[in-house]
DNA sequence: CATGGGTCCTGAGTGC
DNA sequence: TGCACTCAGGACCCAT
């Protein structure tokens, strides 16, 4: 599923290849996916030009030339393809754009839980994106904020990573991968953690953040690149969908998987010990 | 503020 | 071989 690492390879590959396109058509069958509805949608996209494409958590965003701004979020199945369009159909696309140059940004979406909203200006887009926490790589993301998040809630710290609203852009791979780092058990309430497990699961949070993008995403099961092409984090997984396996640390236990929140929870019950 | 449940959706996996 | 069933999950909504 994309998380920040795989949306932000994404949002780089279309950014490389789009900007200065012009939309020319729409087509899809899946209207629910369109937002408010496909007829609002086409109705603000036809005829403009994509100026800027940028990435806030987990959403893209296409700047488009007449002040519209559209945004896709692809949740757990979505991709975005940049493909010619003579390239043969691909499976489970739902929406497509038809650009100049004879292009197609092709969203599938085999769950259909994405979606393609317009936003009529830049103020109903800051509406949206200031619902969610700082965000990793910035400026405001800094070690101290991230201590004062973890020190007002006692959820347990998994959940908060994983909650948009706290922190920007961190899903189920990456919270798991950080936190057998950190050697931090996911379930523990963020608020206990000493100063020193805060610090080190900062880091520890860049650092797997840093190597999701670095190998292009994890296709763990749907991911792709807007070129099509699988990314290789999935090859450097430590814990996430590794039970039943060694631990890497050679402590000599084994990766547990349990559910938390109602998600699947991967940790070695020997390295983060409750 | 915390917690738990339902919702969207469909391919993959299981059991018989 | 095929049918019926369960499961997975990001974000949002609702009730308690």
């Amino acid at each position: 599923m994309p998380e920040l690492p795989e949306v932000e390879t994404i949002k780089n590959d279309l950014a490389k290849s789009l900007v200065g396109m012009r939309i020319t058509g729409l087509w899809w069958d899946s209207p629910k996916q369109l937002k408010p509805s496909p007829q609002m949608v086409e109705d603000n996209i036809i005829g403009t030009t994509i100026e800027k494409i940028e990435r806030r958590a987990k959403i893209i965003q296409f700047f488009l030339s007449n002040q519209k701004i559209l945004i896709v979020h692809l949740k757990l199945t979505g991709r975005l393809l940049i493909r010619d369009r003579k390239e043969p159909a691909d499976k489970w696309a739902h929406i497509i754009l038809r650009l100049s140059d004879n292009l197609d940004l092709r969203f599938c979406d085999m769950r259909k839980f994405g979606y393609l909203r317009i936003m009529s200006d830049e103020k109903e887009l800051d509406e949206v994106l200031k619902e969610f926490g700082p965000e990793p790589f910035t400026p405001e993301f800094t070690v101290e904020k991230f201590k004062k998040i973890l020190s007002v809630f006692s959820l347990p710290i998994k959940i908060l990573l994983m909650d948009q609203k706290k922190i920007a852009g961190v899903g189920n791979i990456y919270a798991n991968e950080a936190l057998f780092l950190a050697g931090i058990n996911p379930r523990i309430q963020a608020n206990t953690l000493s100063n020193g497990q805060m610090v080190q699961l900062f880091h520890c949070l860049l650092k797997v953040l840093t190597e999701g993008i670095k190998f292009r995403g994890a296709s763990d099961q749907s991911y792709l690149d807007a070129f099509g092409r699988e990314g290789e984090y999935q090859k450097h997984f430590r814990v996430y969908q590794q039970d039943n396996k060694s631990c890497p640390n050679k402590c000599g236990g084994k990766i547990v998987r349990m559910k938390l929140g109602g998600r699947g929870t991967f940790y070695c019950p020997k390295c983060q010990k409750l």
